[in-house]
DNA sequence: TTGCTATATCGTACAAAAACGATAAATCAA
DNA sequence: TTGATTTATCGTTTTTGTACGATATAGCAA
């Protein structure tokens, strides 16, 4: 992406952002909406599911845990993810703020 | 991204995935911002804001309008942009719906 | 008409993302 | 120990994204 400017923004829109961009690809939708279902870690399981390769999806749960959005431990030669629900709390409710501002501050009748 | 395989999912998936892409950019995410806090439609100015030249803003302009994520109409030899708050209703709903989902149906004490 | 202003589009360059196969690493089972 | 299993990482290829300057387009003002 070409030198991204990236920090030429405010803190609070580059981690809009970054949270958002973790959520832009579908196969990272699909991983989170599989780890909220169970009720435990999941520990493999998920390659079998997605319509990927195991490198793929490894690489998937990596950005989703760089970004924060899950946990991730070493079980033996298994690993086992869940979600940061903390991390949710947190971008729900900045989300929520940030798309109610969208919604209602704005009172124009054109366009 | 390589053939990418979007396809292969959900439609809700693409949709929630596609809406997340159109905001992970912070330029985005500020213009969103700067629209919002107009009462009218605005005609130019965002460029006069951001660190980035004319024609990326328009760029990043015409992906939120693609997005469906703004309105833009043009008036004259100018352009005007503002909010299309329907979008950000059906996706409020959609997100608070499937955050609250990964917060709540996840008991798991591990990781 | 001529020029000015504002915006979009084009062409280009480079960075990053997405995907895969192959391989490495680590543990468990036999 | 040996082999099987599971996951992470590496290397590579292709596609997208980001950014810019230059140019085109379109209306307005003089």
């Amino acid at each position: 992406m070409a030198s991204a400017k990236t920090e030429e923004f405010t803190q609070e829109d580059q981690d809009l952002a970054a949270f958002a961009k973790a959520l832009s690809h579908p196969a990272r939708i699909a991983i989170l909406k599989i780890l909220a279902k169970e009720n435990a870690c999941i520990c493999g399981k998920i390659v079998d599911v997605l319509p990927l390769a195991q490198s793929t999806v490894s690489q998937h749960l990596k950005e989703l845990k760089q970004a924060g959005l899950i946990d991730g431990t070493v079980d033996g030669p298994k690993s086992c993810y869940c979600i940061n629900r903390k991390a949710f709390e947190k971008f729900n409710t900045i989300f929520h703020t940030l798309f109610t501002s969208l919604q209602t501050e704005n009172n124009n009748t054109c366009c």
